[in-house]
DNA sequence: AATTAATGCAACCTTTAGGTTGCATTAATT
DNA sequence: AATTAATGCAACCTAAAGGTTGCATTAATT
């Protein structure tokens, strides 16, 4: 369960519970008292986020606080920096992005 | 149809296309000449990205050129610098969360 | 020891996302 | 004028996303 950056910061709510969990780690209840939504959609969105590496868990007796890692960030700043590049003087754009579409299809294929 | 750059990023072919996109204007079945799918699928994802305002279509005769607009990433890197940012000195975080969570239903709700 | 709090799991539901195929339309070509 | 190229639209399918409720488990409290 490895989930992409940018499928987990697509989520209004998920960015929501970023932004809530920069002012410091909380625990799950916690999190989920900040929204309207069921205890287990904010369950379920953290699993996302921790499986995306977003945020980190570490439990203390029956609590599990959430912490934020923003370093995954990374991921999503340098591909917007690379699409802003001048895209001259790169190697054949059009064979990369068929290489990505098709390593794309092989990984929803491995999936099903 | 007005819709998230987050959303429109978060599909890993919608990504290829941008960056298929940045070697320079192309026509919607040079674009989907590019990648394992249909036509359709691809039309799909281009319509989706200009509701996003992250291409825009210049019709030409029978042709439509799609050109990448970057700018509207600009929501994207700002999200990630304001979470980078300290959060000390922010005004109350948590009724920010509680704020957007209510707009987030709020918009659904509109939706249906 | 009994209760309450914090969490996880399972089953289920509804909508959306991403995809397909077939047909229609309009502009360019021959 | 007939053909071909580029596109749009409609109907449909399947899987994933986001959500819910109810029950189980384990740690802290009283």
């Amino acid at each position: 369960m490895n989930s992409d950056v940018f499928q987990a910061i697509a989520d209004p709510t998920r960015r929501a519970i970023l932004g809530y969990l920069a002012s410091g780690p909380r625990n799950v209840n916690a999190i989920s008292r900040q929204f309207p939504v069921s205890r287990m959609a904010v369950y379920k969105h953290i699993k996302l986020l921790t499986a995306s590496g977003l945020i980190e868990v570490r439990q203390r007796g029956r609590e599990r606080f959430c912490e934020v890692r923003l370093e995954r960030l990374a991921e999503v700043s340098e591909w917007i920096d690379q699409l802003r590049e001048p895209w001259i003087a790169r190697p054949n754009q059009s064979d990369i992005a068929l290489q990505e579409a098709k390593s794309i299809r092989s990984n929803r294929k491995n999936k099903a």
